[in-house]
DNA sequence: GAGTGGTCTAGACCACATC
DNA sequence: ATGTGGTCTAGACCACTCT
């Protein structure tokens, strides 16, 4: 495991188990470098990953300090589930499995996962449940070429463990788009809306770490139900 | 001007040009630090940049290729307005002012700002549009010793140019979280909803660079106009 | 094997807050 | 004045791809 990762791991799990607490200031940068045997860019290249969580804010002159975390409610994290810091709050997810099948790319598909016209494809229709209440109902195209030899039980469980672990592949980034429309019989039927309703549409085309384009998804929610945490970095 | 912001700046301004198309290998990093004249860090740093905001790929043992980001319609970023690379897109942005009052913070807005409850903030109300079409209602709340001598003129362009430009703060980051309900007459009113519609918010806590909160924001848009786009990380 | 990008170190210099 | 975190450089070593 990389040094400056394991570095971050580690102090993100002393602040989640408050070992460090809001508004308490860290060592400072060249101590926590004695502490954890590194260099002075590694350190920075750890708490960089915490400062983009949203962990610590650090101060020129003044030193590193723990944020309000108190104000990130976990279980609300149900768009960015893939992610580091939320993942494993999520044991009691269940699929059912609505659609599963070969296609051929259309013109639409095509350019999203930019592979050519006709190009076999997965489509997947996948009914997601928390805690067995329903809370998306989610629509991959993924080329068969990329993520070969798929089965049933990989989408019951979690298709990215299959990419990652069986498939050691490395994904890397998810370009997000959210949206809202009316919706149809199909999200009627499994988000439990009335007509007339609207779902909330997270769409998303994923990569792995080689720039291939690895998904083609679309993730719909209640619009009651759904809550999107983003940290955006500004000026 | 920072050394890797400047490089990042000239490299992405390349890409939009179409110096560097869809697909290319960039010249390697050797060759670029040789360019910029600058150390690999420094280029390193600068193509990070880049990396995260979607522009390009880089793949160890092959080179930095520009991604497609033909698919990224800038005009659709009306959430993320203030970040770096679409700022520029919104020229004709006009803001109605429909509320510029200072009250006291109630427990709930106290508890978002992290300030005392009965502390005195600014409370606005605005009305957005682009292009002469509403497009967002936004309430602002912001603490008035954070912030101070706001006057209306300000409103009426942008806050956060008069925050860095005139106040010479540093802005840093929004904890930003995205929800749906259904409108009540304000939103029907100022973004022509009919009854029972949604509408979309965009919830906002912002940090300068001390970590200080500056402010606390809900941004409600038209169901049918939201879009908003991000990129995550994954793995 | 040669060359790519990724990690890590050591150290200089700077901007900024006040330990 | 001292010490903080931020930037930049120079160079070693590694993992990976293929020029």
């Amino acid at each position: 495991m990389l040094k400056y990762i394991t570095i971050a791991n580690n102090i993100r799990d002393k602040i989640n188990n408050n070992e460090y607490v809001y508004g308490q200031r860290l060592p400072y940068e060249h101590e926590l470098c004695i502490l954890y045997n590194c260099n002075k860019q590694t350190m920075k290249k750890a708490l960089a990953i915490l400062v983009k969580e949203g962990f610590i804010v650090r101060r020129r002159g003044s030193g590193t300090y723990v944020k309000d975390s108190k104000t990130i409610n976990p279980i609300n994290y149900s768009s960015v589930i893939y992610t580091r810091p939320f993942a494993n709050l999520y044991n009691d997810v269940k699929s059912q499995v609505v659609e599963f099948s070969v296609i051929q790319a259309d013109d639409f598909i095509a350019s999203k996962l930019q592979v050519h016209k006709d190009d076999f494809i997965y489509h997947i229709i996948r009914s997601r449940y928390i805690n067995d209440k329903p809370y998306s109902l989610e629509i991959t195209y993924m080329p068969i070429n990329v993520i070969p030899n798929l089965r049933i039980d990989h989408l019951e469980h979690s298709i990215y463990s299959y990419i990652e672990n069986d498939l050691n592949l490395k994904i890397q980034s998810g370009h997000k788009k959210i949206t809202s429309s009316i919706s149809t019989p199909l999200e009627q039927k499994y988000l439990l809306l009335r007509e007339n309703e609207p779902f909330i549409q997270v769409e998303q085309i994923a990569y792995l770490s080689s720039g291939v384009i690895f998904e083609f998804s679309s993730s719909r929610h209640h619009f009651k139900d759904f809550e999107f945490h983003t940290i955006v970095l500004l000026g």
